[in-house]
DNA sequence: CAAGCGCATTAGAATCATTCTAATTCGTTA
DNA sequence: TAACGAATTAGAATGATTCTAATGCGCTTG
């Protein structure tokens, strides 16, 4: 568990364009639903819609990506809606916020605790990296015994170019554009 | 360098109103305004100022924070050009930006390097990780071979309550507003 | 000293994600 | 059907950052 380097060669990121398997969707679907109702949170047919896009999306997606896909199903939908939507994921632990402040924050429901991220600094996307990878956070306990701090989070980014992004030089942000995928 | 949990007791994020000892100060200084003139950057009074502000706040300031420090010099001064000489520092590698999309960007001229942070979550100030943490971030070169990625940087913050925040549990915010202390 | 050049600086407008507000709608239950 | 609370809405407000176009300042050259 802390032969980092050996472990190195299990760097498995989530391919991009791999949509979620569908028995993985339906699970965790039911799991945010769950987890939502025994909070007392209404499950209404806009916030499934919502679950489902934020599931569906293998990009990480903004709150206004979210807002784009729902709205094909209930055009009238406001982002307020959405924010308010993700807030309550937040709060119940559900959905993982990737802050941003030079651009739109990214959310990730389907692995909803800390986790490193790799984020391409061209088309902006954002890919989990494989729990199994080699970043080894140590645990927070220790941290926060030889920190002083109650550490409750931890937030690890590998910033680079993507592999799309470094076949395309030209194409600069043109992936950043891509029409987010429907849902399963 | 990599028995993390043994290296665990060297953890040492730098003190809380701790100011750089100044010996480290002066020759960070100098150092950044080397880097600025060597890109043809002209060190102004003000841009002095900034930089000096910069280096001086233990607590990791946002561009606001250094505009009041600089303002007590010069009060003219406005918030663009502290904008536009953080823009500078960034490119030439002189200063790290710490994005919060929640609250203010926070900057680092001391140690302009990817390195691990400690994040309150209550008074928001941001310290430093000691570079031999335990946090091991393997090489990025391994990461890039493992991911295809071609990383460039590596982003690293514990969020959690700091110290003093855990001691006053009421005071909530108070250490926040905390004025920035002046140069050395 | 005067003229002119170019970078530095400025105030204020613009942008953009997010949050807030107050009003409206919806779903359910009495 | 009436009424209640939660969900949703449009649009305003906020706040950090960026942009823009004008002005100022320091320096060099004649």
């Amino acid at each position: 568990m802390l032969e980092a380097r050996d472990n190195l060669d299990n760097v498995n990121n989530i391919q991009d364009g791999e949509p979620m398997d569908d028995a993985r969707f339906r699970m965790r679907l039911s799991e945010m639903k769950a987890a939502l109702h025994d909070k007392g949170v209404a499950i209404t047919r806009k916030r499934a819609k919502i679950l489902e896009a934020l599931l569906a999306s293998d990009r990480h997606p903004t709150a206004s990506e979210i807002h784009e896909s729902v709205k094909a199903f209930y055009p009238g939908t406001s982002l307020a809606t959405i924010y308010n939507t993700i807030d309550i994921l937040k709060e119940t632990g559900q959905a993982l916020e990737i802050e941003f402040s030079a651009s739109a924050n990214r959310y990730d429901g389907r692995i909803p605790v800390s986790h490193p991220h790799l984020v391409c600094v061209v088309c902006e996307k954002v890919e989990d990296m494989d729990a199994a990878a080699p970043h080894v956070p140590l645990d927070m306990e220790r941290i926060s015994q030889a920190t002083g701090y109650a550490i409750v989070r931890l937030r690890t980014d590998y910033y680079g170019t993507c592999p799309d992004c470094r076949r395309q030089p030209q194409a600069g942000a043109a992936n950043a554009a891509e029409p987010e995928s429907e849902f399963a």
